[in-house]
DNA sequence: ATTTACTCTATAATATTTGTAGGTTTTGTG
DNA sequence: CACAAAACCTACAAATATTATAGAGTAAAT
């Protein structure tokens, strides 16, 4: 299951892809709109921004904004930004491999395989779909 | 990520599998066999065997045993029973549905759609896929 | 009778997720 | 300049979920 962090993520996301000709945009309004706590939003954005997702700006009128075209983002990177590795079992990770310590050889063992695959056909779709793909269909 | 309760259920389940012509077999093998917590796998073996997966025999010489074959375990089933939903959001699981309440309509948001694709995808492979196979494997 | 091993319920320990607090810095505006 | 708005940053608190343990029952074999 998806964590509130990157629902609230694709939230923001969606929301400044659709305002994205009217510069920044302000936490308090996207966590207004959406009933997301103001201080929760802010790490999530500023997460955003320090992944290279986001421009902010300071100051009165300040807010945030996308720095990417909305076709570049994609779903597989939020997910893996905040809520980490998008495979089943860490040994079958791209992002975050781990050795499994629990199978006892270093070999593959049987549910490695299964989940290789379900990694597979998992990524090739979200790798694929771009927050373009979701504002199109809000 | 699948979480250790699933991750001993299906150690569990394999090594019953590997066995299955010899007779019950006591958690202490298992949980000896995979540096499982005796009475953590306890719990694990119990739900199985409400689930309807294992039988079991009380007293000396008793123990765990499959009560299915091997090809009829799916991993979907096995998962879905320790771990809960498969789906990475509840608005669009099959089998623990619940509306999304951060989604303003009832209607289809743009997340959801993507999510029922990953779903679809992730599922043909789980119930396709059963203890038989993790056993060919191994 | 005794030992072995499953059954059941409750609780403790730990980890993760979610949310809060409070200050600092930057910027626009009167 | 003073002030207000808003991002930035770090740490912490609260809530929840996961992982593990405890201990008293029940059943079966010898």
């Amino acid at each position: 299951m998806l964590s509130k962090k990157t629902k609230y993520a694709f939230h923001a996301l969606t929301y400044l892809g659709k305002y994205k000709d009217q510069g920044a945009v302000p936490i308090q309004e996207i966590s207004a709109h959406h009933s997301i706590s103001h201080k929760f939003l802010e790490n999530i954005l500023l997460e955003l921004k320090k992944a290279g997702f986001l421009g902010s700006k300071k100051g009165k009128g300040g807010g945030y904004y996308l720095i990417k075209l909305p076709n570049e983002i994609r779903l597989s990177k939020i997910i893996r930004l905040l809520d980490g590795p998008i495979a089943l079992l860490p040994c079958v990770s791209l992002n975050y491999y781990e050795p499994c310590e629990e199978c006892a050889s270093q070999e593959k063992c049987g549910l490695n395989m299964v989940m290789a695959e379900v990694r597979d056909e998992t990524l090739k779709i979200l790798e694929m779909k771009t927050l373009q793909d979701i504002l199109e269909r809000e």
